[in-house]
DNA sequence: TGACGCTTTTGATCTGCGTCAATGCTGACA
DNA sequence: TGTCAGCATTGACGCAGATCAAAAGCGTCA
């Protein structure tokens, strides 16, 4: 098999299954989504001898909130969790981050949020001092950080005018178009099919509800024919319904 | 008047009132709070020819969602809200600028939400332009802006979750106490009184609910003895209801 | 000094979503 | 094939905070 039928190969699967970089970088499912997407081959080079695939199983911690910042990760395949809790078990997802995403932008000592895996997991690992030095040596490493930092800020952003200022069913609408953009950008097409690995609770608490709240909302929907609700996701059955409530 | 009489007659005054950096950065009341620290003398000397300073009325625009970057500023003196607007007039202010902050860290090419002068205001602004390649021939510049980036986004995920799990006066006594901290922090000591420029509408946008239960919360609060209310601000009674209640 | 405009406060009422409780569904395993 | 555990759904009811409406402060200007 020679490399380009291999590339492509790992293209047409980006973001299906479990899938690891290979050993070899220039293959990866997920470079054009992720940080190394600005790398060149040289750098390319240096960054995999850094690199150690770790696999997770379903509900694994990858770390926790206050633990020191010892890998960084870039998620190849599956769905992680960040999690803030308060003290009396009160939980706010903060994200879902996907094949493509990077954790660890921040280069802060501590973790501020937990990451959790929802499906099995794939995940490109380095350590952090190594990743810190490298970042430090390439300035356009470092600028590519700081956009990809810059890029979670406006989403950021976007989601407390969600928490703040939408109804329960908008929040629902955006969420699922937030999944449909995400997911297609992964595997480079409009899906049919919106994936939700995530449960109910974890929707519930990435979306500021009640898992009671999100289930009827949701089954409501469908009840209105605007989605059809199918194993381990949903439907769009009127497109420009979700569009026009969704922020 | 020597120098040294001079930086800390300026440092006395950080946050007090309508001041600029008189045209000389190793002077700025600010420059401990800002972006500014990371530089050296040559780094501050560049930096300064490309700024000059501009002040804005209570209530002018600095500039608006999707409006071109053409400057960025670093804030003097005064407050700025940032605001996210929804098509039907909704409303969530996602941060106040204090003094100290920065506008224009993610170097993106547009606004992604708008800035108003809560009071009257004093900015160092720079064009964006010669900001942008200032950042890229500095690299510590360049870490330093991702390190207030990355500040920001903890700020985010904190805000994320008092708006999506926290109650009415658990929102407020969040709000005071971040006020607080960020006064103290500018004013180099805890303050007796918790300066609140902001009206009641713009709080309430920021804790997503609305100005009856702000003006409701905060009064009860004074009925219950935890603060008083007095122009411009409020004043804690009962310290430690508030550091039990805030996030 | 009084009239005006704007913000804040207060009261009465309503409602969207939370809470509590029960039931249904599905997949794993004996 | 039945049992069990973990999620999702559904229903009844309650309440925190929204909405609607009015009054009270308060700075500004003629």
């Amino acid at each position: 098999m020679d490399s380009s039928a291999r590339h492509s190969d790992h293209e047409a699967h980006a973001g299906c299954a479990l899938r690891s970089r290979g050993d070899d970088c220039r293959f990866c499912g997920v470079r054009h989504l992720s940080i190394c997407q600005a790398l060149d081959v040289d750098e390319l080079d240096q960054l995999e001898k850094m690199a150690s695939d770790s696999v997770f199983e379903e509900r694994a911690v990858l770390f926790r909130e206050e633990d020191q910042v010892s890998s960084v990760f870039n998620i190849t395949a599956g769905v992680v969790r960040l999690i803030r809790s308060l003290p009396d078990g009160r939980r706010q997802v903060t994200g879902f981050a996907l094949p493509g995403d990077f954790l660890g932008i921040s280069l802060e000592k501590a973790w501020r949020f937990s990451a959790e895996a929802v499906t099995p997991l794939v995940a490109c690992r380095f350590r952090r001092s190594n990743f810190e030095v490298f970042c430090e040596k390439n300035p356009h490493v470092m600028k590519k950080m700081h956009e990809f930092a810059s890029h979670e800020l406006n989403l950021a952003q976007d989601h407390m005018v969600l928490l703040g200022r939408l109804t329960a069913e908008e929040k629902i609408a955006s969420f699922l178009v937030e999944m449909r953009k995400r997911w297609a950008r992964i595997a480079g097409h409009e899906p049919g099919l919106i994936r939700l690995p995530m449960g109910r609770q974890d929707i519930a608490d990435y979306l500021g509800l009640t898992i009671e709240t999100v289930s009827r909302v949701i089954n409501q929907m469908q009840r209105d024919h605007k989605l059809v609700i199918v194993p381990d996701g949903v439907r769009f059955v009127d497109q420009n319904y979700f569009d026009d409530l969704a922020l």
